[in-house]
DNA sequence: CCTTTTGGTGGCGAGATCGTGAGAATGGGG
DNA sequence: CCCCATTCTCACGATCTCGCCACCAAAAGG
């Protein structure tokens, strides 16, 4: 049974789309403000939010981006405004659909149903890698070795991520911050060997003799593959 | 050496992206407004376009449509309005990436250079040479003879790679420093023998009688072809 | 056959490259 | 407002590589 959570302030839309949601079978909670929206998520951890963007206080927008910072959770907009910028925005800000108001509930049920087919499917493909006796959760974002689940950070997560997509491809430095940043600045290349040295120290069972991420010197790192 | 057309109405701006963008290898042409922009384009083919939203006449979008009517090529769009709308109109519109002004010249060479980048890796094909019973990996960097993996060091690595690329031709020492170094680098060209001893070492069965690279009395080496 | 020119090889030192610990910035959360 | 986690910077030492030299072998050329 998915688990959905509601954000808006006004209680009448919350308990409207409540009824809704739990008829077509789902568990609801709901957040009346941004912090509560957040709070919600991190504590309940559900499958989807519905989240009003005209908020008092926190922007919804912000509450969005606040969400992608640490999760891939994903978002159905709920917007009272309907021009096209408005939409793009929000879709921009990592939305999966949007809604606006005032809406059908049984739209919002409908659209609500789409998306968490869609992740699901998604789900179901090839997210999660494994190599040798490490597996990388991709959209949960954790990664084992052996039985042991390995604390990583953001980017160390999505360094292993980059390299381990294509096993035994060679990445340079600035691949690397490319791919971390968006864009690399060249001052900054070491940056990537203390990352190394941190996920190493995290990953490997003798970081002096690295079995995933190995050295290629004079060009980069790589993930071992094989 | 990448081309990039750089389109801006100021000329202290174009001066200054052209000085930073030829400093790091590229070579530059430039454009004051749209009818030029597009014209150079069609002429001059450069691989990447920056490009001021800002012009007098026809509009930065107008160009990027129009560009994009014929072409896929990469823009990198410069606007003095920080809005997210703006952006996203932007990169709605078909630019790659975008820079606000006032912009750092190191932080759009870094972009130009992660565009460029990212465009030639999706164009990559060919990734594997393939030549009687060597087999060169580029992506990962590695050489098997027979079943064999053969270790290289980096430039023995690229020697390899340079002379395989060509099957047949021969190449003059100079020639293959400059493919090892980038740049015309007088240097001894007698460590080029050093590097084809070392490589040879390591490929052939019998060093004497090569028959990957083979000696071209009088020129150079060439990578022998069927 | 001898000379001249060109290529092959072993080895070594300068310098590049990398690993690492310590600590400075940064930014979010309590 | 302070604290903590995260990320980035810096510098030093360890390691590895490359270009260079010296010397010998092989190939052209007369």
């Amino acid at each position: 049974m998915p688990t959905v959570l509601v954000v808006d302030d006004e209680l009448k839309i919350t308990r409207l789309v409540r009824d809704y949601l739990e008829r077509a079978g789902m568990a609801v909670l709901t957040a009346s403000d941004g912090p509560g929206a957040i709070a919600a998520v991190r504590a309940a951890r559900p499958d989807l939010v519905v989240l009003d963007l005209g908020l008092p206080g926190m922007s919804g927008l912000d509450v969005t981006t606040q969400l992608r910072r640490s999760s891939t959770i994903p978002i159905i907009v709920l917007t009272a405004r309907s021009e096209e910028t408005d939409r793009v925005v929000g879709l921009e800000l990592g939305a999966d659909d949007y809604v606006v108001k005032p809406f059908s509930p049984k739209e919002l049920v409908a659209r609500v149903r789409a998306v968490l087919r869609r992740v699901e499917a998604a789900h179901a493909g090839a997210d999660v890698i494994d190599a040798a006796d490490i597996t990388i959760d991709v959209p949960r974002r954790r990664v084992t070795v052996g039985d042991k689940a390995v604390e990583l950070t953001a980017t160390e997560f999505d360094l292993v991520l980059t390299m381990a997509r294509r096993p035994g491809q060679v990445f340079t430095r600035s691949q690397l911050l490319d791919a971390v940043h968006g864009v690399a600045f060249e001052s900054y290349e070491r940056a990537i060997d203390a990352h190394v040295k941190n996920i190493r120290r995290k990953l490997e069972r003798d970081p002096r003799h690295p079995r995933y991420i190995q050295t290629v010197y004079g060009v980069g790192y790589r993930f071992a593959d094989a």
